[in-house]
DNA sequence: GACGGTTAGTCAGAGCCTCTGACTAAAATG
DNA sequence: CATTTTAGTCAGAGGCTCTGACTAACCGTC
């Protein structure tokens, strides 16, 4: 019954909620099923050599005890390892393991194959727009950046 | 540490989430501290004469049981309202109640404030694209449109 | 080098959200 | 009217997220 005058919030999410289905709906056809939303949305932030949990935790807004829960899940699953920190002695870097190396590209082309199909809707332009738009926007959004 | 090449999945949520953040932390400061963000996505897809459970849950994209819970919720704080459906014996309208009616507003001016915010760092122009094009995109995203 | 404040992370407990499966009752179909 | 479909509920389980309290290590100052 609503009609176009959605809000930007859910216009936002609605997208945001299809894309995720997909990639986890095709992640567990290919064997990744015990690799949930909550999980991606800080594994996406581990960055090329390690990050600590409490950078995760800002990254993906979540509180530190969360983000720790989280990881302890990847590492029980194998997509994620701890290892000390070299510069503090407190911290433990997070880093991607080979299990969460083999996730990758099969959650790549899931979204891949989900972004031909928006871009064959809007056209090569508006989807190129739309990206640009929202990583502007991460100016404001991005309490990480 | 992830740089620009953000998956437009991730670049959808980072504004979703900062707009359900300050919407429900002023919610809460204006005395509807009761209302979550799962109720709150149910809630928005009420039409103005009522809307059966089976239809919210399709159209918030989640069974029916999570509806029922969540309109559980919304009804014993006053939010809504069910009502028989004069047209089925089934099923009842979960129709928008006074305190509901009180919430819309105030959510409605933060919602405004922070697409003020936006629209500042975007420009008029660019604002006006994102919304055009996310509307745009439900037409292959949103399964109840 | 010891003191005091800050930071990294964990532990415990609570509440919320969401699902699957099984069910009841009314409606629609033929 | 028997069958199938649809609207909604009940029960149980698991996942996500938070607040509060804590330990250990770091950092600056005296």
């Amino acid at each position: 019954m609503p009609e176009e005058q959605l809000n930007v919030g859910l216009l936002l999410f609605i997208p945001y909620r299809a894309m995720e289905s997909r990639v986890f709906a095709e992640l567990a056809d290919a064997g990744f099923g015990d690799f949930t939303p909550a999980q991606a949305r800080v594994f996406q932030r581990i960055g090329p050599d390690g990050t600590r949990l409490t950078e995760l935790a800002e990254a993906a807004g979540v509180t530190k005890q969360t983000a720790g829960f989280l990881v302890d899940q990847l590492e029980k699953a194998g997509y994620v390892e701890r290892a000390p920190d070299p510069q503090d002695a407190r911290a433990r870097l997070v880093r991607i393991a080979k299990r969460g190396h083999e996730a990758i590209p099969v959650a790549a082309q899931v979204v891949e194959r989900v972004e031909a199909e928006w871009t064959a809707q809007l056209g090569k332009r508006r989807m190129a727009q739309l990206k640009a738009i929202l990583t502007d926007l991460r100016a404001v959004t991005d309490p990480y950046q």
